[in-house]
DNA sequence: GTCTATAAGAAGATAGAC
DNA sequence: GTCTATCTTCTTATAGAC
């Protein structure tokens, strides 16, 4: 990985634990094993650092919006895939969604930096809301109301099984965000979720 | 109000919207109303202020989970007032408890303090953790087990119902933190959210 | 591209008069 | 208790040699 690169890195770990008012420009410096001065001439400044991280955080959010085939170039397409996908697969889905957003290195820290940044900047504070929580409401509402079957469920009630669903993982991820210690507790009761939800929601609805 | 209370009041107000470190004591003191030394003379200094804050919040808090009746002297007396709850009132209480969190001033400002400085202080962590997670599942695990009926179902349960039912709460909290906009999509979502949950966990389980 | 030296400015806090 | 003036420290950023 080259310096330009790593100062990026070692940045967003700084400002995701501690805010980017309260990171120095030589403690990234410092942490990719250069001089305050020299970071300059990769970047015009601490703000300028700030700005390539966003930029490359919305790149890769856009990115992953795809993946989940949400806002994708033909929606009806998607509309097929959901349907396709066997009943179990619809189970795991979830646990291997938390655990990706709990373990993977780069969204986390970007998680815990909008959740600090959010305030100061509408533009993080809308990040935020649609990798988090708008997002998640789609994707899952489409899942949920593919696999229930057409005219089965009302438009609005997609969206509540789709809150219903999507909340608790929402929850336990804040809470392991803050208290990595409680990740097992986490995972435990979010498959009883699951399979609560499932037992509730089947298909004798 | 004395000066003393309202260096506080004003002080919270700025660090829920910028953040501790964004914030600057002569900043405090004009909208006090009075010039930054002044300030010296009732705070130590700017971590006074927030310490001060804190240590009220604390109070607060604790105050607030008393009257939720959690963590009260007598738990089993306060098992027989849950379960003596008419059915309806428990439908109404999640949006009251909504309405409260968002349109209360003291408690949306050291909701969003939290929500910025948590990372910094493993306390101001535990403290939202608490009163934004662990207390609220436990209070509504009690009501909900109570009003299910004794050994209707189990402990566990209780617990994955309590989460089924207080997450999109949270989530929908934490939306309106960052978007007041939304308040109506909120509050209409979540009483359809009540509603659904009770027509599926309802007597008849 | 990296360094040392240093400028420039911001912000917390104090001194001492009133 | 409040003010003006000032000190001190910390941090960003630049200059210029290598």
């Amino acid at each position: 990985m080259n310096t330009k690169q790593r100062i990026l890195d070692e940045a967003l770990t700084l400002f995701s634990e501690k805010g980017f008012a309260n990171v120095f420009v030589g403690e990234i410096a410092e942490r990719v094993g250069i001089k305050a001065p020299s970071l300059y001439k990769h970047y015009k400044g601490k703000q300028a650092i700030f700005d390539a991280i966003i930029e490359e955080m919305h790149h890769r959010f856009l990115e992953q919006a795809r993946l989940l085939r949400i806002r994708g170039d033909n929606p009806e397409q998607d509309a097929e895939v959901y349907g396709s996908l066997p009943e179990d697969r619809l189970v795991r889905l979830g646990l291997d969604l938390f655990g990706y957003e709990l373990h993977d290195d780069y969204t986390r820290r970007c998680r815990k930096m909008l959740t600090i940044e959010q305030f100061h900047n509408q533009d993080l504070a809308s990040a935020y809301m649609s990798h988090y929580v708008d997002d998640p409401l789609l994707y899952h509402g489409a899942l949920l109301g593919t696999a229930a079957g057409k005219g089965v469920l009302r438009a609005e009630d997609v969206k509540v099984m789709a809150l219903q669903f999507y909340a608790p993982f929402y929850l336990m991820l804040t809470v392991c965000d803050r208290d990595p210690g409680r990740e097992a507790e986490a995972t435990g009761i979010l498959e009883k979720h699951i399979r609560l939800f499932n037992k509730l929601y089947g298909r004798s609805v």
